[in-house]
DNA sequence: TAAAAGAGTCAACTAAGATGAATCTTTTGT
DNA sequence: ACAAAAGATTCATCTTAGTTGACTCTTTTA
């Protein structure tokens, strides 16, 4: 049982932008950051776009934030919006080809556990996950509030020197 | 995110054994019941015989019963024994190359919402799947209780009568 | 108007899971 | 004793969801 990379790194995106909400980042800083494809990192975007999690803005000067404050992004409802599918076993889908579906009651019980699953997340928010203090930004390199944000071009030293 | 076919399958057995009490199942039973090829099957219900789930008797005359109670059999610790691997996101597992990972509370989150779905599932055991009534053995094809059983070939007919 | 930055399309790669054939081992009924 | 029944093991292949990234298009603003 997994979620998908593709939901971990929605997520991870959310904490970044939410650990720097004082301007706009951009994808290839993202995807420096995490040392993952500026292409790949795109698509997970772009999703969060659309679903509305992220305001986008293009050309010169764009760049990325949040749509909403932290305390407002639950992150049950990342995991519920970005996960492709939360059928957690073939019969839950439109159409069944098992014998026991009509009385099964694995099914309910299995829903039930998926039920828990998402309410132990709605009680966290992306303000929990990002916290109010400044360790966040500082393993993500980032400036501490109130600061001008450093260079891109510095950011990708201090992500180098690291180490993964 | 989803359970495996591995895991989904290895509740179903569990169930028809727990439908059926009073006598040894042969895998090719239940293989040809849920319409799935033998050496498929034979894999999982190995598993569960290693797990200590069933008690697997070779030989003519041999078959599966389970080895305990069905109400002494939790879906929370079949689940835990027999899912391949519950690490929800890479970062659960040994050491995880994500940048965030000293200070990330997602990671708590995640591992928080896993054991409220576990939890929920060891809340149920194979007994309240299996019920009391004969709804499920109807489903199966099996005799209600008391009677003898039907012979395998018969059990084929009623398999193949009732479509998919 | 050129550069920056997000959006979209397309093609391939990867690995976990699913599938099944073939063979081996154990046990028991006759 | 031995043949048939039944589970155990091994091996190879197939499938597919998920992952990855190159390439191009569109929008916007300095």
């Amino acid at each position: 049982m997994n979620i998908t990379q593709h939901t971990d790194y929605a997520l991870r995106v959310l904490m970044y932008l939410g650990a720097c909400p004082e301007r706009r980042v951009t994808i290839k800083e993202v995807a420096e950051r995490f040392d993952i494809s500026r292409s790949h990192l795109m698509k997970i975007v772009t999703e969060l776009v659309a679903k509305g999690f992220v305001d986008g803005a293009r050309g010169k000067g764009g760049g990325l934030k949040l749509a909403r404050a932290t305390a407002e992004i639950g992150v049950g409802d990342v995991v519920r919006q970005v996960e492709p599918s939360l059928a957690l076993v073939e019969c839950f889908g439109t159409q069944s080809h098992c014998v026991l579906d009509p009385v099964c009651r694995l099914k309910g019980a299995l829903d039930g556990a998926l039920q828990a699953f998402l309410a132990a997340l709605d009680r966290v928010s992306l303000a929990d996950l990002v916290g109010s203090d400044a360790r966040l930004n500082a393993v993500l390199g980032l400036e501490p509030p109130g600061r001008h944000p450093l260079p891109v071009t510095i950011l990708r030293q201090v992500a180098r020197t690291k180490g993964r």
